[in-house]
DNA sequence: GCCGTTTTCGGCCCGACTGTTTTCAGTCG
């Protein structure tokens, strides 16, 4: 059982509770455990009670809870909650503007328990008649099923951002005193954003009516003297905060979150005699304003260092601020290489020269040519023989650019049984190979884990790319025991990549934190299939920093001599 | 249900907006 199963177990337990209006600080106690077991880096299922009552968040009660779920797979606690409302009730809670108060009322009072049986009631104007339901809550409802319909809810960050940069740009002329700031898990840099939230500070209430009429909102969700709310094109709900300057600091430090680190800092706070909001740090005795124009004055007046905001996840950063043990955090210009990239030789879209020139031109000053190999039928991948002619082709591009080391690679395909889709004496007279997973795909873990174990075992093998193959939004990762993977990968010496792509972000943040601690070297490659394909290095960069690496961490920021040095196949 | 630099009991983060109310409950982030 994953941690992300138990995870939602507990996660379940809470809404439950919540329907049933129990005790909050309990419900937020199951909805804490949940969140620390999601983002546990070791397996929980291995722990026993007293490693689990370790994680933050999790006591006796919950410890013992978790141990009954992983040795019987069922909590009884759980099932006792499902027998009295239906699982599927959970659902409702997803739909805008349903909470627990409202899914309660309307299983109670009208026996609806499904996304179905509350279209139908909508539809027929039976909502209305509730108590504290009127027409207008019923119209809502109905929205709100339609938008569930359309989009699944969240969104890639790489999408994320760019929306907010067209929002951003139709708002600055407005208000060119104004300064504008995407916040939320966008500034965090999670893989994935649910919404969007800018905040525009110094802006006028003029402001909120100009976002709400944006051309890309489709339609209006709220609209007040501090705030307006809109649903975009394509599921996105946008939210933009007018914030004083003298606030400047406390909002961004409020509205980046996350909440688990929310909450910590305002724990803190309290602890030391403050209250923390939206608009400044004050003391509670005197309710005079102590911070709030500077995120840093904000950290400096609670003891602690600034924290960047891909760390605020509650996930240790508070403790380490305090102790002055946060890492320096790697930055995209701190890369000096990228190992991953295609040319017109397979999938890509450009030449090997294009590829190059374009490369150098993002700051590298080395660039693996990896196109596919021959399994990859579909883009034409190559064998043997292909293989060495476009290492030749890469070799003499190589002889004639200056400013950039071209290494002649392959992504090499692991076939199902683990042995690499290429011969050995082939891959022998590579500069690097880059070893990865592209089919069969539905296999039970065992047979996954012990097809890449195969492969790391080659002694061909420097990098093994999107180690779980997962698609976000679209493709979970593969069922494989990545802590297997990652202690053969730090027996081996095969380094872990970190994949740029938009979709892929994998390794992920958790997993690539994992990695490091056990004493594998992390790369991160753009996996280019054209010349703007290098921009995406920022984004496996962000993910690096939410894994806290720090430029030491990452191969492929050394000097090409010394990174040469460490790639597996040169050390003996 | 968790937790401890006042505490093993008594706390537990905070505010805006909406709809259905006529002073507030529910939802959201």
């Amino acid at each position: 059982m994953d941690n992300l199963a138990i995870a939602r177990v507990l996660g379940e337990i809470a809404d439950l509770l919540e329907i049933k209006a129990e005790n909050p600080f309990r419900i937020r106690a199951y909805r804490n455990a949940a969140d620390a077991v999601a983002h546990a880096p070791e397996r929980i299922e291995t722990l026993d009670v007293s490693a689990l009552r370790k994680l933050p968040g999790i006591g006796k009660d919950i410890a013992a809870k978790i141990r009954e779920l992983v040795e019987t797979g069922r909590m009884q606690h759980h099932q006792e909650l499902l027998a009295e409302f239906p699982a599927s009730l959970l659902d409702l809670l997803r739909l805008q503007g349903v909470g627990p108060k409202t899914a309660a009322l309307l299983y109670q009072s009208l026996h609806i328990s499904t996304i179905e049986e509350l279209e139908e009631a909508a539809r027929s104007g039976r909502l209305r008649t509730l108590r504290g339901m009127g027409a207008k809550k019923e119209e809502l409802i109905l929205k709100a099923l339609e938008e569930r319909r359309q989009h699944g809810g969240r969104h890639l960050l790489a999408r994320a951002r760019d929306l907010a940069a067209v929002l951003i740009a139709h708002l600055q002329p407005l208000a060119p005193g104004a300064e504008f700031v995407p916040v939320g898990s966008l500034r965090r840099g999670a893989e994935t954003c649910g919404d969007l939230d800018i905040l525009a500070i110094g802006g006028e209430r003029a402001l909120i009516r100009a976002f709400t009429a944006n051309p890309l909102a489709e339609r209006v969700l709220g609209e007040g003297d501090t705030k307006g709310s809109v649903l975009l094109r394509g599921g996105y709900q946008a939210d933009l905060r007018l914030v004083p300057r003298e606030s400047r600091g406390a909002a961004l430090q409020y509205f980046t979150g996350s909440k688990a680190h929310n909450i910590a800092l305002r724990d803190r706070a309290i602890g030391r005699g403050y209250k923390l909001n939206e608009y400044g740090l004050f003391d509670l005795a005197t309710g005079q304003s102590v911070a709030g124009e500077s995120e840093e004055g904000i950290y400096e007046a609670l003891g602690l260092a600034w924290i960047p905001p891909e760390l605020r996840e509650n996930r240790g950063e508070i403790e380490a601020a305090e102790a002055g043990t946060l890492p320096r955090l790697i930055a995209r210009a701190d890369l000096r290489g990228d190992l991953h990239c295609h040319t017109t030789a397979t999938d890509g879209r450009d030449t090997i020269e294009a590829m190059a020139a374009a490369a150098r031109a993002a700051g590298l000053s080395y660039l693996a040519i990896a196109d596919h190999s021959q399994s990859l039928t579909m883009v034409g991948g190559l064998d043997e023989a292909a293989a060495l002619d476009h290492a030749a082709r890469v070799r003499a591009v190589n002889a004639r650019m200056e400013g950039i080391e071209v290494l002649a690679a392959i992504e090499c395909d692991i076939r199902p049984d683990g042995s690499l889709d290429l011969a050995a004496e082939c891959l022998a007279q590579l500069d690097l190979v880059v070893a990865s997973v592209h089919s069969a795909l539905d296999m039970d873990r065992e047979q996954m884990t012990s097809r890449v174990l195969r492969a790391l075992a080659s002694p061909s093998v420097d990098v093994l790319a999107h180690p779980t193959s997962r698609l976000l939004l679209r493709r979970a990762p593969s069922a494989l025991d990545l802590d297997a993977v990652i202690d053969a990968a730090a027996r081996e010496g095969v380094a872990l990549e970190i994949n740029s792509l938009a979709d892929r972000l994998d390794l992920g943040d958790v997993n690539a934190r994992l990695a490091h601690s056990r004493g594998v070297a992390l790369v991160i490659d753009s996996d280019a299939h054209g010349q703007a394909g290098f921009e995406a290095l920022a984004d496996g960069v962000t993910v690096a920093r939410r894994a806290w690496l720090e430029a030491g961490d990452v191969l492929n920021t050394l000097p090409f001599d010394e990174f040469r040095r460490r790639l597996r196949r040169h050390r003996s």
